[in-house]
This record gives structure tokens, sequence and C-alpha cells, in this order.
DNA sequence: TAAAACACTGAATCCAAAC
DNA sequence: GGTTTGGATTCAGTGTTTT
């Protein structure tokens, strides 16, 4: 190059720096990163104690860090931390915010004020939130996410064959239905208690990256907590810079996603090209965490096997795609039902995978009723 | 009355005003109605109207020139109608606006800078979305209301009980799932065509009405189109006032409603809670012999006791006072629902002191019969 | 050992009448 | 109008203890 241009700073990838968010922010290159995932401190405003029917005290979120002045102040907060996040942008990039009715309004009328383009609001409805223990609202049962491209031109990334084959074969809704985060996956303290009070669930961050990134991609998390971004997004081979405030979070964090692997670069293929499709519920499986991606099924004679990738397809003989085309081009038949053809192994035993469609329909019938 | 107050003007109650929403509302009497749903346009189309000063092109460099203008102007036409319908508001009263992404972060930014206290989001989860025919988005298959009462402390109306009876015994969420509105309940006009091109489906405003009005309220629709609310309402027992700029849609609505008969008033009546029946003093069953001064009640879970005194209050392990007092005393709890809490002993048994109560209240029930 | 009972928990703007 | 008091109110799930 002729030009004496300074070099661009090198990003600080896969690493997790301290700090106030929009301050780190502005310490990285411009347009530089691929995608924002924001999960900022809901203003909550709780005035007493909750307590339970049973007269247990409900756990509430009253850390310093979510308590402002005012709904000015709130809004001073996020238009700073969201301007920072607009410059490290990429033009093509795109931001997710999550927050609930405290807060996202603010939010979504911020993003539209600073020239984002709104895409989609999607909802995370909850197949178990907490009640509304007094009976005085509706059950608070979901949280609202807004995905926007950093303007109106941005060439943003949508992997709609992948959303749309992780949702039986039809076009993936605006609204999301995933658990909260419990047992295993909550990550806890020396002390036993939750490490982080909101941590989000990882099937929502997978889903959310499977539909909007790419392999080798960056997503910047500016309010990374406990590191589900980070976890997910090296679990899919995307890099992540996490910013952090809490030393406490910040070493959780970095201990979490140290334990994770890596997937297998062929099992993070998305389907790019039109193909038939059946009506395959199969990528709810993997986003669940049910299955793993890179996984390996065996047919039920055990005479083939195959391995599953991230975006709900399989991989096997040369063959790709649903676990139904897979199937049936193994065993040479013109069609084949990959429920009943698939296993996956539990301890040394096979068992069909449709035993795991059945336990997602029963969680849906309970959670589907009006 | 001694003092000279001019007498308010009455309520044009069930019929559609002509005319400007806000201008409409403004000529109503203040603090006047019970409940507003509001369901405002967003594709104002203000875009075309709008010229750079040199007329030159609005590039995809800063193209969200017009955004801003547009963003600004819809705030403007947000805030104008909202004031307005805030002043016909009762102290008690609430309001819900419906939305897409498109403009529903302006209005709950609105809704919370003029001091309405947010209740809940409620999402329209529609089973059957149009489908997005480019594929470059997930599909917008859900609408956003907002829920909010008048100020903070509003006493507003939530019929809880007949919203979980509603959803098999369990609380009702924020997400509600409805068919969108098609068939025999889509309005034509003469010429066939749909008559309105954002026709709610009854349902929606069923279940919204049973939730938040009682019979009788008064309930305004500031953006009336067709009239959805106006049927709802009618049927439901309740009183409307329908605000609607087009006379051809003032045509339609008014049609329907008289189309529509009111539902009889034994099938309005909604399952009451405990809340909503007389209050009755534990002293009275004292008095009334039902329990003897000096007599021993015992705990539900049989670990503590305490006798009755003579003015209707217990004592028992150095604590004296009420029921919910010294049960709350003595399970360290910080309150106690003593009517459930106690029990007394016949022909060997506990027996619940609340069926006392409810013996009681049912000969209350008999004698306010004229 | 299996089943049943019990304890605990999750981003929550969570009461209202009487004095 | 502030304070006191009565008394109404929970779903889905995980993990532990008891039967």
């Amino acid at each position: 190059m002729a030009r004496n241009i300074p070099e661009a700073p090198a990003l600080p990838l896969n690493t997790i720096m301290p700090g106030d968010s929009a301050d780190a922010m502005d310490s990285l290159p411009e347009c530089s990163v691929d995608l924002i995932f924001a999960d900022p401190p809901y203003n909550l405003q709780l005035r007493g104690n909750l307590h339970r029917p049973d007269n247990s005290r409900v756990d509430a979120v009253d850390d310093h860090w979510d308590q402002f002045e005012s709904l000015k102040a709130y809004d001073a907060f996020t238009r700073r931390w969201m301007r920072a996040a607009r410059r490290v942008l990429k033009p093509d990039g795109a931001i997710w915010v999550i927050g609930s009715y405290h807060n996202i309004f603010r939010v979504g009328a911020a993003l539209q004020d600073q020239g984002f383009w709104l895409l989609n609001d999607v909802v995370w409805r909850k197949t178990n939130p907490m009640p509304n223990f007094r009976g005085k609202r509706l059950t608070n049962a979901h949280e609202t996410m807004i995905w926007a491209s950093k303007s109106e031109s941005s060439r943003y990334t949508f992997n709609y064959e992948a959303m749309k084959a992780a949702n039986e074969g039809v076009q993936m809704r605006s609204d999301w239905t995933f658990p909260i985060c419990t047992g295993h996956e909550r990550l806890k303290n020396e002390r036993g208690e939750k490490a982080h009070p909101t941590q989000k669930p990882e099937a929502l961050l997978h889903r959310l990256l499977v539909a909007t990134t790419n392999p080798g991609d960056v997503v910047l998390d500016p309010f990374f907590g406990t590191g589900t971004t980070g976890a997910v997004a090296t679990m899919l081979g995307r890099n992540f810079i996490g910013i952090e405030r809490e030393a406490e979070y910040r070493e959780l964090a970095a201990q979490r996603i140290a334990r994770v692997r890596s997937l297998d670069p062929a099992a993070l293929e998305v389907t790019t090209s039109k193909r038939a499709e059946p009506r395959v519920a199969f990528g709810q499986l993997v986003e669940r965490g049910m299955l793993r991606p890179g996984e390996e099924l065996l047919s039920g004679n055990g005479r083939h096997s195959a391995r599953i990738r991230a975006d709900g397809t399989l991989a096997g003989d040369g063959f790709k795609g649903s676990i139904h085309q897979v199937g049936a081009a193994m065993e040479g038949a013109p069609s084949c039902n990959g429920w009943t053809y698939w296993h996956y192994r539990r301890e040394g035993k096979a068992v069909s995978i449709d035993t795991l469609r059945q336990q997602i329909r029963a969680e849906l019938a309970t959670s589907q009723i009006n």
C-alpha cells in the first residue's frame, strides 16, 4: 500500500476485556466486528421485598449495576454504550439487544434514533417462568430481543435455510421457545450460589449465532457476565470479544470457556442451497443440547453412521442433508423416516432419536396452552 | 351540593365520534373512562413529503436522513394523542396499545415518559402469520401489546381468577396465541375487498376486556376502524366510545355493532376472588359460640398451638394478638393467613377455622337477597 | 431400589381496606 | 394522608430426603 495509513490495532480475539463497556469498545478499531450481542442491565425498579405464598423470599435482582437514578439516566447510559457499539460494528454488521418491558422500549427507540435498521423483534417464550406470586398481573413469561443491522443498506447475515431446517422445514418465526437456564448449565460460585443473577440459556445463543453469523465471524458482547456468548461462540467456531466490569464474572467466564471444545469444521457448515424441505424438528434437539453437533448417529441396522452438524443437518459417506435425506441416500432408498432410522449412543446402548422428539413435543404441549 | 360546579358533559356512550382522535378526546370530560384500547397507525407515509434542501437524491450513505424526520413526526403524533388519552382516563384507569416493531418502541417509551406505569407487555402470537416472502428475515409472527395503568399508584382492574380459569387453572401468561382475523369475521366493503387493512381478531379483544374491565365499564378506542373493540365490548356488556376519522369505517362499524347481541348478565359473571368477599372478623366466631374462649387451636402442621381469648385474639408461646399475628410469630414468617393456618378439634379431627368463616359468609349471602 | 414426598428456585417494576 | 392490620397469593423444574 502506498498510502501512509496507521495500522489498525489488532482485535483482542477470544479474550475478556475489563472495565466499562463503552470505554472498552472505544479502544477497539472501528468497523471491526460482525455481530454484537448485548444483554444490558434492565433497570428493574423494585420496591420492597417479595415473598412467595409459602413465605420464602424471592432472591431479586438488586445488584448495584441495575440501579439507575431515573429513566433519563438510563437513557444516557444506553445511548453511550450503543454509540460505542455502533462505531466498532462493520457496515454490514448487526446487533442483538435483549431486555424486558422495563427497558426494551428505551433500547428500541435508541436503536432507531441512532440509525440502526430494525430487522425483527424476537420473543423468547419461557417454558418455565417465575409465576406472579401476588396474582396482580399476567405471568411475565417472555423477554424481547431486537435484531437490527447497522443501517438500512447493510447486507446483514441471515442463514435462512439453516433456520428453516431447524423449524420442521417451515420458516423460523419471531417467537422462540426455550426453558430458562437452570440445573447443571447454571454456573455456581464457590459458595454454591448462582454465580450470576441473569445467566441466559445456551440454546438461545445457539440459535441466534447460527442464524446471524458465519464460522470465523467476530462476536462482541459488551455485557459478558459469565460468558454464555463466549462459550456458545467458541463451540460454534466463531470468535468472541467479551467486556465485563466484575472480576469475579470474568474469572468464571474464562474457566467456563476453557472447558468448551470447538466443533469440527465439517459440523459447522451451514446449508445454503435450496432443497426439498421435509418437516424436520431435528434442529431443536441440537439447539437444546440434547444432541451435540459432531456427535455420531447410527442407523438402526448398524450398517451406517453420520455426524450431526450445527444447523441440524447430517453428514456422512459423502452425503449431506436432513436426517431423512441422508438416511435414504445411504440405504439407496427413495425415502426414509429419519426419526426412526437414526439412533444415538447413551451408556453403550443405541437409542432412537424419536424419543428426544417426543420429549420436546411433551414440553410444547404444556407450554403452548393458551 | 353547595358549590357551584358546572356539570360535566355527558359521555357519548356507545357511539362513534368523527374527527381527529386527539381533538375528539379533548372534547370529552377528564377522568371519565375506565379503559383505553389504542391501535394507532404507524404507516403515516411521511417520507414522501420530505425533500432535501437541494432536492438531491438520498443515497445509501446517509439514507437515514429521512428516517430521522419521520421518526420525529411519528413521536409528535404519538405524544399528542397519548396526552389526550391520559386526560380522559380515570385515575385508576388503564390503557392498552398494540403495535409492531416499527412503532411499539416509540409508543412504550412515550408511555413511560408521560407517567403511565407499565404492567405487562403481552405478545400476540399469530398461529397463521403472513410468511416472509423474500426469506431475508424471520417470519414476523407476533405483535406486541403494552398494558399500563395511569400511574404507579393506580388500583387497576385485573380479573385474575377469570384469566386463570381460562387457562386450564394456571396463571395466564404474557403470550397469547390467536389466529389472525380471516373468514367470516373479516369485514368486507361493497366491492368485496377487505374493509380495513389491520382488523384485529375479536378473540384478542375478548380476552383483553374480560381481563381488565368489568361489566358497565367505559372503554374508549381512539382508532376505532371497523369497530372490533365496540363489537366485543357490546357483547360483553361494556360501554364503548369510538373515534374514527374515516366515514366509511364509521358506517361499517355502526352496522356491525348493531348486529351484536349483548350476552346475558349471568354469562358475564366472572369467577370472583376471595379478595372480593366480605370480611369476617375472627371475633365473630367466638361471639356466635362457634368457638369457645379457652379452646385450643392447632397449626396445620401440628407444631404449634394457641388458646382463644374472649376478645377474639389468641395467646400461646408468649405471643398474643390476632390469628394472623400469632401464626406469623410462631412460624417466624413475615405474614400468615390465620384462617388457613389454624385448626380446631371436633370429634378427634382437626378442622380448619376457615370452614366456620365460610358458614358465616353463606349466611350473609342469603340474608342479602331481597 | 424405586417411588413418593419434600425443599428449593428463577431479570418481579406483585395489596388494600381500615384507622 | 400516612400507618396499621388483615389476609391473599405460585408454576415448572431440579435436587435431596424419606418411605
